[in-house]
DNA sequence: GAGCACTGC
């Protein structure tokens, strides 16, 4: 972190404004004031979107399309549904709202349900994962759009449903980028087969909203005005080659200008850019001169103890200004009341996908427009707020107007498993909003194939019985192959344990202040077999003490995660009865467990070569161990490894010894294939 | 001998 080892003047931020003021419009909508303390009914009332209720209910029981747009909290969420309700549209089945969050999907239903003065599970509920609050009453739904996903592989007509209405699309989450597609096939079908008609309503905060619009046939686009309040947009005049010190100027130019009462949101990219101007911001206010009041300084992003994340709700000390340092999770998924100053860096920390080599790799780059609006609109939830851009007006115009929705920027094996789980017919030329790449959709069928989930007769991609069977699973293909092929080798209750715990954030708690003790403790759960055993063993301490909380605290494991761990297992296993798969446990013959993985993982498979390093059986690619694994010190020779991590060189995590000839008999035409490759 | 934004089934 670059900054002068003692405090700077004062008066070093005071005269030169690096910025001007620009008397420029945003091109989207902008938050409201929140509620004041009034009845639900009025407040229902009281919401712009009350006066044109009339004309949204007509609209809407002429159309099978539309698309509104309006900022979240306009009240579109929480009031269309129940006016589609409360005027009798699709009354025949139920109206289901999308969210890409499940707090979200989970906070609107009881919002809804209070509203109508129903208890939560009756009329109005929530379905996420883990949890279902709905009824055979139930007729308005909220719900994750995974979960609607997840719905339509049972009923691809989505038939219990006469309006689905898909929220937060501006987002483009893959989830809601499939359904996009899936809706509208259901729709067509429906309409052909004089089924119920379906309706389907997109939900936006954007204005760039002519992609959906064509797409579900020129639907006709509502606006829903707000009164939102007016954000001042500052640019700086120079490019900024340095955004944390560009950052650490404009949090002491508010701080020393405004009153203390106007609280700051700073954008930043990760974790450790946030410690660092944490402690850089408390340091040179401890030296402020006594004009300038206090500062409390309050770090968020989301690998935070969730104790630790609340504490940017709670005002400051009276007199103190609160600066929260933030990663994009202010974006969307918290919101913090009292914001007055957001100061964007116009940089996100964001995951890119390369088809060609598989490669995900997590970067910093620039923030789209609509990003940029969306942090400005940090600012003025309550009132009128200033949001300062770290970069100039001709860089911003520069800035890509759409963020890449992230379904042109991941490995499609899923989405394509699911598609065809779906009875799409032809998967490459699924009808989607925005087309991945061909390379992308290719190398998607080509790992299907590869595990044995699809067959392909020339362009046709067909399910075979084993992708039906992994489709069940919410899980990524490779992992629902291992669990699907481990009867084979009798441990299915191990594999089950070590697919959760790979499914869920770590579950192993690593404080860099306390990384000695960490060593020391863990050691007695190491196995040389690789970070999968290891994991297992810890797994197996950990029921072996009924998850007591004292005993995660001093072996630093994370309690929430392990929690979660055993939710995911359940419900995995509920599969696998559903399905008849036999449930053994191998116990202490953990050679099973490792040739399950390696004939599961063998696509993630590496060698080490005779100077010591590794190459990637897959790519040939050279690989080195990540020094987070238990196996970084050994120089195992042929390792199967849960993932890549593109950061200084290219990274194997979770890695787990198996034998080459396990690889071989796994997948012997794929490997003989490879060696050709090789060789020519 | 590194360092990882955020969701979700």
């Amino acid at each position: 972190m670059p900054h002068d080892p003692d405090p700077p003047p004062a008066k070093r931020f005071k005269p030169g404004s690096p910025f001007f003021r620009l008397d420029k419009k945003p091109d989207m909508l902008l938050p409201r004031a929140g509620h004041a303390i009034v009845s639900v009914d009025a407040q229902r009332k009281q919401l712009p979107i009350y006066q044109t209720r009339t004309q949204v209910i007509n609209q809407l029981r002429q159309l099978h399309n539309a698309v509104f747009i309006g900022e979240t909290g306009s009240g579109k969420t929480t009031q269309i549904p129940q006016y589609l309700y409360e005027a009798g549209i699709g009354r025949q089945g139920v109206i289901a709202i999308t969210q890409p969050r499940r707090v979200a999907a989970i906070s609107l239903a009881g919002r809804v349900a209070e509203e109508k003065k129903v208890q939560l599970g009756k009329l109005v509920g929530y379905t996420v994962r883990f949890e279902d609050v709905t009824s055979s009453e139930t007729k308005l739904k909220f719900m994750t759009d995974g979960m609607l996903l997840r719905e339509a592989i049972g009923d691809p007509l989505l038939l219990r449903y006469t309006v689905v209405i898909l929220d937060e699309a501006h987002e483009r989450t893959v989830h809601t980028d499939v359904l996009f597609g899936v809706v509208k096939a259901a729709q067509r079908k429906r309409m052909e087969q004089n089924k119920i008609p379906l309706k389907v309503v997109v939900m936006s905060a954007t204005m760039d909203v002519d992609l959906f619009s064509q797409y579900f046939n020129k639907s006709p686009v509502l606006y829903l005005e707000g009164r939102q309040h007016p954000i001042q947009i500052y640019y700086t005049k120079q490019t900024q080659t340095d955004y944390l010190q560009a950052a650490l100027v404009s949090i002491f130019q508010i701080h020393q200008e405004a009153p203390p009462s106007h609280d700051i949101l700073v954008f930043m990219t990760g974790q450790e850019e946030i410690e660092a101007l944490a402690r850089t911001c408390r340091d040179i206010s401890k030296h402020l001169p006594e004009t300038c009041g206090p500062m409390t300084v309050i770090p968020l992003y989301a690998s935070l103890p969730p104790v630790q994340q609340l504490r940017v709700f709670q005002p400051a000390p009276k007199g103190s200004r609160k600066v929260v340092i933030s990663t994009n999770i202010a974006e969307t998924s918290i919101t913090i009341s009292g914001i007055k100053y957001v100061i964007d860096t116009g940089m996100v920390k964001a995951k890119r996908y390369n088809p060609d080599s598989g490669l995900e790799v997590l970067a910093v780059q620039r923030v789209s427009k609509a990003q940029a609006w969306q942090r400005a609109g940090r600012a003025g939830r309550e009132a009128a707020g200033s949001c300062y851009r770290l970069y100039t007006e001709e860089e911003f115009d520069n800035f890509a107007s759409m963020t890449v929705p992230e379904i042109q920027r991941c490995n499609l094996a899923s989405v394509i498993l699911q598609l065809l789980a779906l009875g799409v017919p032809d998967v490459l030329n699924f009808d989607f909003m925005s087309k991945p790449s061909p390379e992308s959709l290719r190398t998607a069928v080509e790992q299907l194939c590869i595990l044995g989930a699809v067959d392909r007769k020339d362009d046709q991609v067909s399910l075979t019985p084993l992708g039906k069977k992994m489709a069940c699973f919410p899980l990524e293909p490779r992992f629902s192959k291992t669990l699907l092929i481990s009867p084979d080798f009798s441990c299915t209750e191990e594999v089950l344990t070590i697919i959760s715990l790979l499914s869920v954030d770590s579950v192993l708690y690593n404080p860099p202040a306390r990384r000695d003790d960490v060593l020391a403790v863990r050691k007695k759960f190491i196995s040389s077999e690789g970070d999968h055993m290891t994991l297992l063993n810890i797994y197996r301490a950990y029921k072996k003490v009924s998850g007591n909380k004292d005993w995660c605290r001093e072996n630093f494991v994370n309690s929430r995660n392990m929690g979660l761990v055993l939710e995911v297992r359940a419900q995995l296993r509920d599969i696998c009865i559903k399905m008849n798969m036999k449930l053994e446990s191998s116990l202490s013959e953990l050679v099973n467990v490792r040739r399950c993985l390696a004939h599961g993982l063998f696509m993630n498979a590496a060698e080490l070569q005779p100077d010591g390093s590794y190459v990637a059986l897959d790519t040939h690619q050279p690989v080195a161990i990540h020094p987070s694994s238990v196996l970084f010190q050994a120089k195992p020779a042929c390792v199967v490894f849960n993932e890549l991590l593109h950061t200084s060189r290219c990274y194997m995590r979770d890695l787990c010894l198996v034998d080459a000839d396990w690889l071989q008999e796994a997948a012997p035409e794929y490997f003989r294939r490879k060696l050709r490759a090789m060789k020519s």
